[in-house]
This record gives C-alpha cells, sequence and structure tokens, in this order.
DNA sequence: TTTTATTATGCAAACTATTGCATAACAATA
DNA sequence: TATTGTTATGCAATAGTTTGCATAATAAAA
C-alpha cells in the first residue's frame, strides 16, 4: 500500500490540505500516482490517526476554513523505513492493450482513434513535463539530492511519453493498413 | 473493471481452465494484465454466472480434473462492445518513482540497487519479447488483422522496455554522484 | 436574487485486489 | 512409507479503490 507514502511524500517540504493535495495530485507526484479526493481524505484520516501526520484548522477569509497536515516525526521515520524496503514490479494495466489483442475489421478504425486521443493527450504531458523541466531541472548534476529524485521521475516520465508518441505513430500506420 | 475482459480476451481463440489461465497470465497478456489466481477463479465464476463464458469439466488422467471455459455468443457480443467503449489513461503507479522523490544521501545507495534489479529484469522480459517477436510477428504487415494488435501491444512493451534499460542508466549515473 | 463556480470536507455502498489458509489428486523422490 | 512437488480449485478476511451522494461557505455572474 503506497498511497499514504505518496501522501506523505507530498508532505515533505509543505504543509497541506486534503483539497490542496487532490488539486496537486492531479500534477506533478500525480502523474506517478493517482488518486480522488475521498481516498485522500480518508488516508489524511488515518494517517493522522496513528501520529504521523499532524492536523490544524486554518481558519480563512472568503472561504470555508481548511485542515492543514504536516509530517510529524514519526511519520517521517515511517517513510524513510520505507523507502528502503524492497518494491515488486507492477504491471501496468491498461485497457488499451487489452483492447488490441481483440483487433477486427470492425473495430480498427476506433482503436485508431482512441490512440490519437492518447496521443494528443501524452502531447500535452509531455509539453508540461517539458516545461518544468527546462524551468527547475535544467541542470541536473548540481541540483541538491531530493531535486535529483524528482528529476528522475520526469526524466522517466519524459522518455516514456516520447517513446509513447512514437509508438502511437507506428500503431495508427499499422491500423490503416486493416481494411474495414 | 477490466479483468473480466481480460480474461475473455485470453478465451478468444483457446478454451481454457483457471489453473491454464493463471499460468499463462505470468506471461503474454499477462505481461500487461496481472491478476493471482483467486481473482481469475473468482471471475471465472462470475462470468460464468452471467452466461459470458461455458465451463465443463474435463477429466484427466494422472492430474486432477479441472473446468474449462469457454466463451459464449453472448460473452463475444459483451467483450466486441467492450472494446468500442472508451477507455482512461490510467497513471501508473510505481512505487520506485514516489521512493526516488524521497532521494536522501541516505538511501541512494539502495534506490540504485533497485534500480539495478529492476534493470535486470527488463532485461529478461526483453530477452522474452524479442524472442517471441522474431519467431511469431517478423512482418507485422503480413500478419492477420487481430495478431496485428497483439503485435501492437509487444512492440509497446520492446519500446518502452528499451527506454527503461536506457533510464536506468541515467539513473545510476545522477546516483553516483550522490554522496553518502 | 437566483444560479453557477470554487473551495472544502465527508459518508456509504459497491467493486476490485491481496493475503493467508485449506483441500485434494496424483507423481516422484527419499 | 513419508515427504515433497505439481496440478487444480476454492473460501474468508482484509485492504484498497471507485462511484454516487451530500453538505456548506463564499464569490461572481446572470
Amino acid at each position: 500500500m503506497a498511497l499514504s507514502h505518496a501522501i506523505m511524500t507530498a508532505l515533505l517540504d509543505d504543509d497541506l490540505s486534503g483539497y490542496e493535495l487532490a488539486r496537486d495530485f492531479e500534477t506533478s507526484l500525480g502523474f506517478f500516482w493517482q488518486a480522488s479526493h475521498q481516498q485522500i481524505y480518508l488516508e489524511l484520516r488515518k494517517l493522522s490517526d496513528k501520529h504521523w501526520l499532524s492536523k490544524r484548522e486554518v481558519t480563512q477569509r472568503g472561504k470555508p476554513n481548511k485542515i492543514v497536515y504536516g509530517m510529524t516525526r514519526a511519520g517521517r521515520e515511517a517513510l524513510a523505513e520505507w523507502v528502503f524496503g524492497s518494491t515488486r514490479t507492477q504491471a501496468a494495466k491498461d485497457d488499451l492493450l487489452v483492447k488490441l489483442y481483440n483487433l477486427d475489421t470492425g473495430n480498427a478504425a476506433h482503436l485508431a482513434g482512441e490512440i490519437t486521443a492518447r496521443r494528443e493527450e501524452m502531447m500535452r504531458r509531455l509539453y508540461l513535463y517539458e516545461k518544468i523541466r527546462r524551468r527547475h531541472y535544467d541542470n541536473p548534476e548540481t541540483l541538491p539530492t531530493r531535486r535529483k529524485g524528482v528529476y528522475l521521475a520526469l526524466a522517466l516520465g519524459i522518455h516514456q511519453g516520447e517513446q509513447f508518441l512514437a509508438w502511437c505513430d507506428e500503431a495508427l500506420v499499422l491500423l490503416a493498413t486493416v481494411k474495414a
């Protein structure tokens, strides 16, 4: 179970509310780990019950109040320990690949459409990635240690993304050879 | 929910028992969709209750009998319909990337070890992929339609895998610059 | 002033997945 | 003969995730 660890990782440097976490998870760490707000709120409560996170209510003007969570000493220790554990590779479960196993003359055009949509989505994402990389991670060797790790995650995202675009192009060419 | 669809996809051409499916899921389709035998048996029962799969007991000599499942007309229709639905991209949830966000001088060596292990695992997998590709998918344009789809899934696996190896090398170089 | 959007948090039900345990037929080995 | 390994299927408990619903404060627009 790693959602809790992903959340704690997001709280390493900043204290955040559930709402802010949910928003941030749509970008940055969320590129590598997604979660709905329901899950995040649930996990936050569990973690603060365990005393791995501290919570405090913040009064706001013009907005509803929020509950801000931050890492405790115990939380940092537990997270650091988790990093030392070993992880199994998890297969990327992707509907699209299962669907491709079902390719026939009737659905080739539909699948080509899905691949085109994925391609566009990936283009947008790569644009974001690249923007972040150029702005904050231009010279990886000179970064402070932790940022090097973040850079590597970003680099994998970029490489895999570019690879995916190339695959989409190959796939679209091959799918075009399937006559309806 | 796509485990049911992955199972039906595996049964498109051959009738298989739960045990055989579980074994096959460790290779082939299983590269893109993993499931434990418990899940598979459960899903098989659900699908045959829905009459999307037929079941029959096969008497064996020298081994316990097995229950073999096969696609029904209704199952094929439901699967074909599912292929036409649209799919959301699911974020690859990978512990390793979350761990990298926690990079520090204390865990750099450990993470390098994990990456090395992943690299070796991917090498073995690529070896398998390549063997399959050379043997069965050497000339994609001339394949029958459905096999073209399978080829594309394999091609993505190969491309992403090679990309991953390159990333591992980059990561190991950068991690080596982190002083303990 | 009613509606709509944003910020903010949560419950409950249903579904999906993992872990641990259990059984049993048969073969091969010690 | 007792143990171990392979084939074969399953239950139960727990954990994790998704979906649908619900609430409420405030701001901005219609």
